[in-house]
DNA sequence: TCGATGGCCGACCGATCGTGCTATTGTGTG
DNA sequence: CACACAATAGCACGATCGGTCGGCCATCGA
């Protein structure tokens, strides 16, 4: 078992860059071996169906993200300082076109009313993303930064709906004042987290 | 022009909501013949071309967005009621699966990368969507409920954010809490914007 | 009553979809 | 060097894709 990995680590690679472009329905064999310089048939092997190209894809996704967002925020110090360390991480990748990034959210809007294997491994990958960024925002109250009644999963939640939003402004609109505001609506979500002001119905 | 148009309109309404699970590129003619219970040559007749019906399902949707969601909020009085009338019944219509909602959130999605007309109508909609709700936060500046260097635009893509943070939570998720926590977030957003208290860097 | 027209259908086109089966090539091991 | 086997290619399949065409009805104005 040589070369037979990287090749089809190759081949996820430029399927994480396809199925972020055209969703991972519309990642298509064909298109797939054509980019790998492979034949259909010679690719087919590697995956012995579609969907279980598209959960390696998803998979091979995740780890793109755990590497380059999750793993290096989790090495900042405790509290607030990581919380940042997360969002910047997360929003500076997102600003590059990062492909595996724009393939969960488009796999997410894609797949949330089509059941099936992709779609249970989608919900227990945002579900890690969130228990992850909830978790984080913990260590934030434990250091005694955030309110200690404020709602970690409120706070995942919110954070994704910003680069949610950011993703939205940047990718679709292209436009400029995108991350900017970004980045002032996560300075609000900080601030309202921390003291004991806001807390309307 | 009479039959032809009510076919067309119901044809209209099925794709708008086949698109809404299915996206907009994976609505298909056949699909949609069948369900609107006619034949494809029959059913194409009225769109020339695919990107025609994307067109039509996309303009379909946007007025049904005006009717359910923005008209009725602007028949409010002006300020913070009427901010609050539009996110009221924004989240209202989302949370039964509307599909004219999640089409929008669906096809921004897969179209921010695809160039073409069906992407500059996204485009143009979704920016008439944040300069509407931008004119709805500045009534509430100009009667003086919200601070007056308060960026409308800003607000604007907060709000975006936080319901495209609701969808997914509801959506893929099924997550009981997701409208409750898209209240507090909303109601977060407009305590940020009341008082001059949160301008963190 | 007759002709025109709008609305719809069945059959069909070439291309491409996902997916098999059968070679053939390449590669690491004894 | 030869053998075993992993890796890839060739080819074909049924289905479905977007799209075209000729023609059959129903309606309606003259």
């Amino acid at each position: 078992m040589g070369k037979g990995d990287d090749t089809r680590a190759a081949a996820l690679s430029e399927a994480t860059e396809i199925a972020a472009r055209l969703g991972l329905a519309g990642l298509t064999i064909g298109d797939l071996a054509t980019a790998a310089g492979m034949s259909k048939s010679g690719l087919y092997a590697h995956f012995r169906s579609k969907e279980a190209l598209q959960l390696a894809t998803l998979a091979s996704a995740r780890e793109s993200f755990n590497d380059t967002v999750m793993r290096p925020a989790l090495a900042t110090p405790r509290g607030e300082q990581r919380v940042r360390a997360l969002f910047e991480r997360w929003i500076t990748a997102a600003r590059d076109d990062w492909p595996a990034g724009c393939l969960f959210v488009s796999a997410a809007t894609e797949f949330d009313d089509r059941p099936g294997r992709v779609r249970d491994q989608l919900v227990r990958d945002h579900l890690d993303l969130l228990d992850a960024i909830a978790q984080v925002f913990r260590t934030g109250v434990s250091e005694g930064q955030f309110r200690s009644d404020a709602d970690p999963m409120q706070f995942a939640q919110d954070l994704n709906g910003v680069m949610l939003g950011f993703l939205h402004a940047h990718r679709l609109l292209r436009d400029p004042d995108a991350q900017a505001r970004a980045r002032r609506a996560f300075a609000l979500l900080l601030a309202g987290a921390r003291n004991l002001e806001s807390q309307a119905a």
